[in-house]
DNA sequence: TTGTTGACTCTGA
DNA sequence: CTCAGAGCCAACA
């Protein structure tokens, strides 16, 4: 299975409302997280991707090599209740994505 | 094949 | 807390 593939279902998984940063979503697939990023770059327009729910290891949204895309990621996570603070950063500790954090995968993960 | 480029992260100051 | 610098490695030219 191509390492892309396990890195969008991984996405997929994440909750409306929920952030996580590049660098969990490597270690869950055992990557480099710039890999993680070049997948998220490579997502095609429409594919049923949830991509704005991945920020960077400090919480903040990561700005493209054309600058373009930080503001429509920030105003999706807004409309799903994710508040940045002044700083323009998610707090962790209340929109972290909690599965993330477990030492293993539950095993239907990768049934679908 | 070599060289450059990142939607990154960690560490030390 | 912030800020560089180093490390990282697949993709691309």
């Amino acid at each position: 299975m191509a390492i892309y593939e396990e890195i969008y279902k991984i996405v997929r998984r994440i909750p409306a409302g929920n952030v996580t940063s590049y660098g969990r979503i490597a270690r869950m697939v055992k990557c480099n997280p710039r890999q993680v990023g070049y997948a998220m770059a490579a997502i095609p327009d429409g594919m049923d991707v949830p991509w704005h729910r991945v920020v960077n290891s400090k919480g903040e949204i990561s700005l493209r090599k054309d600058g373009y895309g930080d503001h429509f990621q920030r105003q999706k996570l807004a409309e799903e209740g994710v508040i940045f603070n002044e700083k323009g950063r998610v707090n962790f500790d209340l929109f972290g994505w909690i599965e993330a954090e477990l030492p293993f995968l539950p095993d239907d993960w990768f049934d679908d």
